[in-house]
DNA sequence: CTTAGTTTGGG
DNA sequence: CCAAACTAA
């Protein structure tokens, strides 16, 4: 009897275009499919959204694994160890993975290759979460790419039309397997089920959906939070439900012609430029990209932190997006600049500490896509938004909700204001607040600070970010 | 796509 | 005269 061959999920929770399943199916006549029941390179924090998708995820896999005659195995311990055993135990030559740029995940892989060889078994390692690795494009000079439209040029031409591989029909198991058993969730998690479908079904759906329903309008739409303008596929990418590969080629597909696609894939890119400069500057989840930045004098304001992560900052489209952030695990691009704005700017608040609130909260939570956003806000991160952009929360209340209706949504003790007013309720007159029934202070905060004296504080402690680079060092 | 200040051009 | 367009920080 040959030896099964082992298939180890990470961030690849699919059987459609799964190379590493694929080939592990190819060099054996069973396969045995197993996950780390806690991800150690995943380093979710105890309490975690990303840790609620993942377990709905598994769950879902291991029923697409078992409707082909397999199923999956729940490994206790770290990778390494449990890996190791397992070849041991079954006899297996050949483990194989999709390949993860994170550098504890990049980590993970060697001490497996290693523990793996130790038994004589072989790690084989599959590209597929990303249509371009970090690796394979630089600049003229052999750089990393430090700006995003070099870096587009460049992706762009590199990446090519490939068809998906297809979802397998059986995938025969060595043996029994037994009933998977996920770690249970956190309770104080979001119901996932209630906002979203997690697994590949559930995904390919969500892919469908939009193809048809918002990709043609994707340009106009996506800004505005109350409308359903955005693929909302970065938990199905995050955890591979979807390669990026089928959604870049279903969305071509769609829009061969036209220049659609483009937009859309262009965002698509961002999330390959953010792996691109981390996987070239691993501290970034830590430090500032930017050197300079290390003088910049954040405060550590835990009273201004906790309102915000609450959406208590007396500002509706900042509340609006975190409470949306809060209940759903997920939160619409334009509130993610706003908020993000709002903290790093308006209130100086160390980057790190949004980072690590969206780390934890964020069903689509990445490293590399995380800790870029968060720099790329606050000024330090890689062609970021200059230091003198800072967003205007009532403005961008206006423009993005200009009837209020994402307001009225995610803060409903301001559903009665009317859209003139919503954005700033402060500056409603009296009668105006109590016809709604608010009471500023009571049923809804009054703002947290003053959003124009913010800006000047902010603009004067990044002179001091300017002034260093050119006096120091 | 931030704001403030300046220029331009239509009415 | 004012609003849109442009530009510097």
């Amino acid at each position: 009897m040959t030896p099964p061959a082992v298939m180890w999920f990470r961030r690849d929770l699919r059987l459609a275009d799964n190379r590493a399943l694929t080939r592990a199916l190819a060099r054996a006549a069973g396969v045995i499919c197993v996950c780390m029941l806690e991800d150690a390179a995943g380093a979710w924090a105890k309490e975690s959204a990303s840790r609620a998708w993942r377990a709905a995820s598994l769950k879902a896999l291991d029923s697409d694994l078992r409707e082909r005659g397999n199923g999956l195995v729940g490994l206790r311990g770290t990778a390494p160890e449990a890996l190791a055993d397992l070849a041991k135990q079954s006899g297996a030559r050949l483990v194989c993975c999709t390949r993860d740029w994170t550098p504890a995940a990049m980590a993970e892989e060697e001490a497996v290759r290693e523990a793996l060889a130790a038994v004589g078994t072989e790690l084989f390692v599959a590209e597929g979460s990303l249509l371009v690795t970090p690796d394979s494009i630089a600049t003229h000079s052999g750089e990393p790419f430090r700006v995003f439209t070099p870096y587009y040029r460049a992706w762009e031409y590199e990446w090519h039309v490939e068809e998906p591989l297809p979802a397998l029909e059986e995938i025969p198991a060595p043996a029994a397997v037994p009933t998977f058993e996920p770690s249970t969730p956190d309770s104080s998690a979001p119901d996932i089920a209630t906002h979203w479908s997690p697994g590949e079904r559930g995904s390919q759906e969500s892919l469908t959906s939009f193809v048809n329903e918002a990709l043609a309008d994707y340009d106009q739409n996506h800004d505005f939070p109350a409308v359903r303008g955005t693929s909302r596929l970065s938990p199905a990418l995050a955890f591979g439900e979807l390669s990026p590969r089928q959604i870049a080629v279903t969305v071509v597909d769609m829009y061969v012609a036209a220049g659609a696609a483009a937009p859309y894939l262009r965002q698509l890119a961002w999330r390959e430029f953010a792996h691109h400069v981390l996987y070239h500057a691993p501290s970034l989840p830590d430090r500032p990209w930017r050197a300079e930045y290390e003088v910049m004098p954040w405060c550590d304001d835990e009273g201004a932190l906790a309102a915000w992560r609450e959406g208590m900052t007396g500002f509706p489209f900042v509340d609006a997006g975190m409470r949306e952030l809060r209940e759903t695990g997920w939160m619409h691009n334009r509130t993610r600049l706003v908020t993000g704005s709002f903290l790093a700017k308006d209130l100086l608040v160390p980057w790190q500490d949004g980072e690590r609130w969206f780390w934890e909260r964020l069903v689509d939570a990445e490293l590399a896509v995380n800790a870029f956003n968060w720099q790329w806000l606050a000024g330090s991160g890689a062609d970021a938004a200059p230091y003198f952009r800072i967003f205007n929360p009532m403005l961008q209340g206006r423009r993005f909700d200009p009837d209020g209706s994402y307001v009225r949504r995610w803060v409903p003790e301001l559903a009665q204001m009317p859209a003139r007013w919503i954005h700033s309720p402060w500056e409603a007159p009296a009668e105006e607040l109590s016809k709604a029934g608010v009471v500023l202070g009571k049923t809804y905060p009054r703002p947290l600070i003053d959003h124009f004296e913010a800006r000047d504080r902010a603009l004067a402690a990044y002179e001091h970010v300017k002034e260093s680079r050119s006096g120091g060092a």
